[in-house]
DNA sequence: CCTAGACCATGAAAGGTTTCACGTGCTGAG
DNA sequence: CTCAGCACGTGAAACCTTTCATGGTCTAGG
């Protein structure tokens, strides 16, 4: 009885040993050869390439990643998929990153400040070259453990990190402009979480406007997703406003259901404008008003930043602000008169 | 001048000979008391770990990796980021994995097998012990590079790989089997790309019911997504049918706008039924009805699975198959009279 | 009191790669 | 003709861990 040969069913990958072997020259002069760098004669060069092609040699990332310290691997931390919003930004970076000869961690945080920081030290035991973190909250226990790991920052403006974001408070109070200038005089704010900078500045923008120029009606604030809090419900059921800003398009569409479910409609009754320009903004029934911030320009900005701190960690610290825009649709109209 | 000392500002992470040393132990030692194996007396091992938690000492993986041969994470190839079926999918997947210990790279092959073919080559160069791949196309190239790696098969059958599907067939015979008895007798579908046979099988079962049982008006296919194919569009404008099967939720929400666009309005002129039952679906107006398939299960099978089969690789081939049912919701009603 | 084992602990090899420091042999300038 | 220097190659160390084989100490049974 043969006793447990080697399983031949799974092919065991070359080694550079075996290419060097094969090629008759040292080990030294293969990897010289393979990576493009030390002095290696062109004839030489091109026969180990080909001995390497042939044995279909595929060099082993782990050996490899723990002399250089590079695991060519990069981390993106956001906050949850079911956001359409994140898988946008997600198939960017994944697609620049990979330009750039990096594959990406993806996790999701489930909005948990928990899972957030489980998820990132799984992520940074694994090795990462660096991390693209999108945080839930300003600031928290987690920023400590990505300490030495190069880390760039979406969306806050978190002190000491590369931070990429967008011009939140402009967004604010292009909304509000908008509203105004059609007319509205009574408007409603609902924003998210407030511990969250990026929600307190778009609600800022809005509200400074709103005040400057019209009638702030009521605020309510802490509206997470498509499910509406109560306060907010109630809110919109005082019907004291003729349109309501949003702190994202999730929440605005949340707000729209309940308006029709109040037997109103949008925008004829009440309009709503939202915030992130998702796909399904344009989708929906009435299609949403909302402001549109580049994200494809800002996930490419994000991984261009990374890969240039990970190359050169002395780098001066960068902050890059996009400027956004509010593309009109359906959801606002001049109020009833 | 000094010369360029090491830099402090990255304090370099502790390596288990330090820790060994530090705790006045061998390296074995450390290592069996870290990893819970070995023996190790209880009063040493609690020292060590002591010790290693002091440093804060994080195991560097890539050695590990090298040592064991197992890195610890795993691949998720999905077609298009953007089709929100797929961040659902990515969602349960990474949290399962999570919890059995594996970082979760992620890749979008956007729809194009050239690009599946780059990331998946990169993603197995980078040494993943296992791979969820969630295929374009019935087969092609790829099959062969993830040759050697753990595989688990999302949606579609292909021979050799254990295979997580759902019953698409049986979905387009519910499907078809709902607006026929919601009287309608005149029926078009429009399906997905035929190379991958899971729209096929939707197709083939929803045209089988429908030719038993009512009229097939026409048949388009390949279909993708939002943007309707002229042929499709063309069929919609024949204004035959009264009620329509689309191979996904995402082609019946480019059909219902469309129909719209035509001056037609859903269910009440046409009526449309999906498949996916992706996020959307109950938030579009009118609210898709649509078959649904249980994601999460799916997801957490297809992790399950893979992690057995990495563990143990010749457990037996698995395949499983989940039921799907339909959802009815507001895009179907009887055909008019 | 002796010895077999149990129990702990350790040294050292191995795993695949990069890279430093060095050694050849040749070219061309003086 | 000599020798400096260049181009090309190489041996070997180092990266951090796991794990095998071995050795020492102590206990308990005979």
């Amino acid at each position: 009885m043969a006793k447990t040969d080697p399983p031949n069913d799974v092919p065991r990958r070359a080694t550079l040993k075996e290419v060097a072997k094969a090629a008759g020259v040292s080990l030294a002069s293969a990897s010289y050869a393979i990576n493009g760098a030390g002095s290696v004669g062109e004839a030489t060069r091109e026969h180990i390439l080909k001995v390497a092609a042939q044995l279909g040699y595929r060099p082993n990332q782990s050996a490899k990643a723990m002399k250089t310290g590079r695991t060519g691997a990069i981390g993106l931390i956001v906050p949850d998929l079911t956001n359409p919003f994140f898988p946008s930004l997600a198939q960017v970076v994944i697609q620049a990153a990979r330009a750039a000869g990096y594959s990406v961690f993806l996790t999701d945080t489930e909005g948990s400040p928990e899972a957030e920081q489980q998820a990132v030290s799984l992520m940074v035991d694994h090795g990462v070259d660096g991390v693209i973190w999108f945080p839930i909250a300003d600031d928290g226990p987690v920023g400590r453990l990505i300490e030495g790991v190069p880390t760039v920052v979406l969306d806050r403006n978190l002190p000491g990190y590369d931070v990429i974001q967008a011009d939140y408070a402009d967004g604010g109070r292009l909304a509000a402009e908008h509203l105004i200038a059609a007319g509205h005089t009574n408007i409603g704010v609902i924003s998210g979480p407030h511990a969250a900078s990026s929600a307190r500045q778009r609600a800022e923008g809005a509200i400074a406007t709103v005040r400057e120029k019209a009638n702030l009606t009521w605020h309510v604030n802490n509206a997470f997703s498509l499910d509406l809090e109560p306060a907010v419900a109630a809110a919109l059921e005082t019907r004291t406003a003729t349109a309501v800003i949003a702190g994202a398009d999730l929440i605005a569409i949340g707000a729209m259901r309940h308006i029709r479910s109040m037997g109103l409609v949008v925008p004829d009754d009440v309009s709503v404008i939202g915030f992130d320009d998702i796909p399904w903004a344009q989708l929906h029934t009435p299609a949403l008003t909302t402001i549109d911030m580049p994200v494809e320009d800002m996930a490419a900005a994000a991984v261009e930043t990374l890969v240039r701190r990970i190359t050169n960690r002395s780098e001066p610290r960068r902050r890059v602000v996009f400027n956004v825009e509010l593309v009109a649709r359906e959801s606002v109209t001049g109020p009833k008169s």
